[in-house]
DNA sequence: CAGGTCCCCTGCTGGC
DNA sequence: TGCCAGCAGGGGACCT
């Protein structure tokens, strides 16, 4: 569901009401949620019980919290939400969410009970896991189980002009390259299709066939858009409610083609068209953006 | 490495 | 009204 601007609107959430207290009690149901986790979701359970949260960070569509224990030793909780993933920060006595999948009991650093966090999801192809921070660049550094997420084009690591030259060197269609998260992160089936239309370039077109001016443009256009939808979705939170899916409203209101098929294209009025594309769907205006 | 396929899971929508 | 196919914003495993 989420792509990199919903996620980092749950990400604020984390950052206000989670960051600066305590894991006193960690419940995990079932063993999927924990499935990324080997030891399994005791072992995950064993891990945080008495750990203090230091920071809430994200790059691309991978959150995690920095968990701190009594020495300073900092590890990584990482958090994904998959396609139905949703933090919640609740009272501890509201009823239970249909597909709630882990709670966490939190508590102030003076020990006064906090809200409780959630972790709802309704398809479970999120989930949890704990990794090793090691040296990245931020101030706790970077799991060691995503280090091969590359940065995504929001944050000060991104080096587009690496990435044009990255795509430049592959025969592979743009739109899987701008999904690769391995290449640029956090861009979903939706701003990439965003990103090609206002760019004018068709996503089945192949990177080692576009220029690198293009290609540039392709990927400030993925920027533009996710900054964009963030400024829209990230005003509106309620205290207790860290995310509910982080939509935003940017969706109904803003898609020149995502999910838009058989509307008219809002630069000439051309039928969106919609296809197959890698078991999923492509969205484009078949004027705008030849295939060539 | 490139590209295709399938799978994990639940729920909603639209066609018949 | 009921049933069923198709689809959903992610990602990883596995195959050729």
């Amino acid at each position: 569901m989420p792509e990199l601007p919903e996620v980092e609107v749950v990400r604020r959430g984390l950052a206000e009401h989670v960051v600066g207290r305590r894991v006193a009690e960690v419940s995990l149901r079932g063993a999927r949620v924990a499935r990324r986790h080997a030891p399994g979701p005791r072992d995950l359970e064993d891990r945080l019980r008495g750990r203090l949260v230091r920071a809430a960070e994200r790059r691309g569509k991978y959150l995690w919290l920095v968990v701190e224990d009594e020495t300073g030793q900092a590890d990584a909780l990482i958090l994904h939400l998959g396609m139905s993933g949703q933090l919640l920060v609740e009272p501890p006595d509201a009823p239970a969410e249909k597909h709630l999948h882990a709670t966490f009991d939190l508590v102030e650093t003076s020990g006064e009970p906090a809200p409780q966090l959630r972790f709802v999801d309704q398809r479970t192809f999120g989930g949890l896991a704990w990794s090793e921070l090691v040296a990245g660049g931020r101030a706790f550094g970077i799991p060691e189980s995503i280090a091969h997420i590359a940065p995504d084009p929001l944050e000060p690591a991104y080096d587009q002009a690496d990435v044009v030259r990255r795509m430049k060197a592959r025969h592979v269609a743009v739109k899987r390259a701008l999904l690769d998260q391995r290449l640029v992160s956090g861009i979903g089936n939706i701003y990439a299709d965003e990103a090609l239309w206002r760019a004018r370039v068709n996503g089945v077109r192949d990177t080692d066939s576009l220029t690198r001016p293009t290609l540039a443009r392709v990927l400030d256009h993925a920027a533009e858009v996710m900054r964009e939808a963030l400024e829209q979705g990230g005003t509106s939170f309620d205290a207790l409610y860290v995310n509910v899916n982080g939509a935003s409203g940017y969706f109904d209101r803003s898609l020149a083609v995502y999910g838009q098929q058989g509307r008219p294209c809002p630069r000439c009025g051309t039928p969106v068209r919609r296809e197959a594309f890698m078991n999923r769907s492509s969205h484009y205006c078949p004027r705008c953006q030849r295939r060539r």
